[in-house]
DNA sequence: CCAAAAGTGTTGGAACTACACCCATGA
DNA sequence: TCATGGGTGTAGTTCCAACACTTTTGG
């Protein structure tokens, strides 16, 4: 036991909620606990954060060893702070504070979910999930909170980090499939068209979808707000 | 050194961001530290975190110990979390992850500010601070904005803590002066008192201010949010 | 030619903004 | 009677929600 310290100390992790949207749901990256406790339980990717590392850089270290998402794989992603979460209780080992952060993933990019060593990982529908160790529920569900803040009606800067569910090259259609899951309500074509066009700057890619067997669609990529 | 632990382990303290309005400026409670590091320089109170408490328990012992706010005193107001704070090299001691919380104490208690043993405890003008210990000045800068984005337009059940800022009796001017602080931008008066009692349910207390040198004000209490 | 998704405007209501005068009190 | 802050309504604009048909492709 090499490490001792004059007063008790707990341990801290870092845990990650990884979101993306799979056949139009909203998904997250749970693995399967290798080790008690909760052994062959589902959970968040995570654990504990290094002594001479930052939380935010742990909590990508974690989900590199433990999912196999590298850091640069999230390389302009959004990857924020959902908050600590710290009842004594909450682990039976030793008091253990987790420090929980989000990340979103593109539609077009969920296979970057890789098992390694023996840990079983796997996308879950947020609306259908398994069990959960620790509280791992209830960080779930703050995590879901946040998201959902982030497209409330007026807050249009915060919302463009959704645009990080859809591919570099994305369809209308597409944008408004996850806005709708995002805030879990359907919208009208219409109107979401002209709201995306008053708040976004958007670059028609000239581009068009090809293979549907019914009328291309036209393909966007975001260059930002718009000013004001 | 009685605590050891097969890996290290990180301290883990709850800092808290008291926040007031005093004289028309939201203000927030600052102790100066005995102790080296940044000795004799102002920080936020708080301190580590016990083994047995929760983080939130944690903060308002702290809170209690370092700047004489019971925790009793603040029944029934709101008390959340900013969020962890854990660069590596944020404490020049060791390894410590701080967790940082906000509350909001009503105009009229601002008194219950009080200087233990030899601490030192100060209200501050948020414009007018003098250089922070360790990184507290970015937590309070994310303080300040979690608090504007309470009150930002249409999230109006989030912006029912704001009112912990107000006596239990109040006037429509009081309340508007809390929400242009808070805000910080001037609110046209006649629109104000459309959008309050649209949204809140305030009842009126049919007594009056009295004493000023012109007309009485009507005094109202917070019910809670309108339905819908 | 049929199925499937893409694309496109207008209208009515709600919410927000701007704006100016009289009232009740204490000194 | 004067200074001070309290109290009140309307009109223009902007934003939001509801709503249906035509177009283009692949099979």
């Amino acid at each position: 036991m090499p490490y001792s310290y004059e007063y008790p100390h707990p341990a801290v992790t870092a845990d990650v909620i990884v979101f993306s949207i799979i056949e139009g749901r909203l998904n997250v990256v749970l693995i399967r606990r290798a080790a008690e406790p909760f052994k062959d339980c589902w959970a968040l990717p995570g654990g504990f954060v290094q002594m001479d590392e930052d939380l935010k850089a742990g909590a990508r270290r974690e989900l590199a060893e433990e999912a196999g998402i590298s850091p640069d794989q999230l390389a302009g992603l959004p990857f924020f702070q959902i908050g600590a979460y710290g009842h004594p209780d909450r682990d039976p080992r030793e008091r253990v504070i987790t420090v929980a952060f989000a990340t979103l993933v593109p539609m077009d990019r969920v296979s970057l979910v890789a098992s390694t060593d023996a840990a079983e990982v796997q996308w879950f529908p947020l609306d259908d999930l398994p069990p959960l160790a620790f509280d791992h529920a209830t960080i779930l569900s703050d995590a879901r909170a946040a998201l959902a803040r982030m497209v409330e009606t007026r807050l249009t800067d915060e919302a463009t980090a959704v645009f990080a569910f859809l591919p570099e090259a994305f369809t209308l259609a597409q944008a408004q499939s996850v806005f709708e899951i995002v805030k879990g309500q359907d919208l009208d074509k219409r109107n979401f068209r002209k709201w995306i066009d008053a708040n976004w700057e958007i670059e028609d890619l000239k581009r068009k979808t090809t293979g549907g067997r019914h009328r291309p669609a036209a393909l966007f990529r975001l260059v930002g707000l718009k000013a004001g």
